[in-house]
DNA sequence: CCGAGTGATGAGACCTTGTCCCATCACCAT
DNA sequence: ATGGTGATGGGACAAGGTCTCATCACTCGG
């Protein structure tokens, strides 16, 4: 009944997430996953480099960080542009209908090692993104790659109170975390 | 003729550069490098917790980042502290002497994705305990963590500076780095 | 001098991840 | 219907990583 259904991915990366939920990460197997999700081993590793990565998301969130710097008002500086994209995140991956989803992947991604190690090569990936982004905008060299890590600083940490609790808006969040980054880089 | 040599773990992590030197890393198996060393490739996993490890150093880079941190004196306010750990750094880890095995392990790591993830985990554990010495310091919360990732980003810069051409001092190197992501932090 | 204890090692069975190849099946166009 | 195309299944295979048990060198007390 599966085969040639069209959603494979997506099949697996639900029954991978209920998995890793329920029972753990390193005691799900690759095949356990795919038979949940009606395929084969050898299936999940073709619409996945390995195990760890389907629970990537893939680049979303990329492309709406760089997007929103991309489309910032001329005027705009670094500040407002990085602002700006907080804001699209806000309003489009981390919203409250997706608050549980991110909430168990979160737990899931915290709990192992390998997976925080995936993680962390795709921030530093973003944040090679978004700093290319603020340089097309004209921004000089340092304040570019500060500008980006600042903005990840502050994504990341709002992530972690928005996950703790529900029903907060997330790009608020985000913003007042900005500002008191900002605040305490101009007092250094 | 190899067993009971007192230097198992040196001469593992000895070997094991000079293959992935010589040969790649993904080409080099663990088997390989434990045959080099004169020994069994369980004795290679009592030693490193996976194969990736044997590239990480322990923490010594940790100890001295932090030490020098701790060791600063009461007046001196964050920016003195991180500068005072980069200068330590320079002086004890990244000496000329060093310099080729240092270039050589960044290669083999830059080389490498799984290497990156594993580098990218070690620096957050190191941000982390940067971190802490400051706040150890009485140096209040936004301020402990800017101060920890700028001296890690300057840190980095500076390395990659480094070993691309020899003779420079790492400390001056990093010390210039870091007052550019001050100077560009200043004018966010 | 000898024997028990200790700690590092060797050897090998075993499971999982990840790669690769080939047969198979569904769907589509002619 | 007929052949092409693309996703899938299945299984063999290498390497990473875990675990257990036997072995060896060294030490210390009798």
């Amino acid at each position: 009944m599966a085969r040639w259904d069209p959603n494979a991915r997506q099949r697996l990366e639900r029954a991978a997430l209920e998995l890793f939920v329920r029972q753990g990460y390193d005691r799900t197997t690759v095949a356990e996953i795919a038979e949940r999700a009606g395929l084969a081993k050898s299936t999940f590793f073709r619409h996945f480099a390995d195990k760890r990565e389907v629970l990537s998301g893939g680049d979303a969130l990329t492309r709406l960080l760089t997007g929103a710097v991309a489309a910032a008002p001329p005027g705009a500086g670094p500040r407002q542009a990085v602002e700006a994209a907080l804001a699209a995140v806000g309003a489009q991956a981390f919203t409250a209908e997706r608050h549980e989803t991110v909430r168990e992947r979160q737990q899931v991604v915290a709990a192992n090692p390998e997976l925080t190690e995936r993680e962390l090569l795709k921030r530093e990936a973003l944040a090679a993104a978004l700093t290319a982004a603020l340089r097309e905008r004209g921004v000089p060299e340092p304040t570019a790659v500060l500008a980006a890590v600042l903005g990840l600083l502050a994504l990341r940490a709002a992530l972690a109170r928005w996950t703790a609790r529900p029903g907060q808006d997330f790009t608020a969040l985000a913003l007042a975390e900005l500002t008191a980054l900002c605040e305490a880089a101009a007092a250094l």
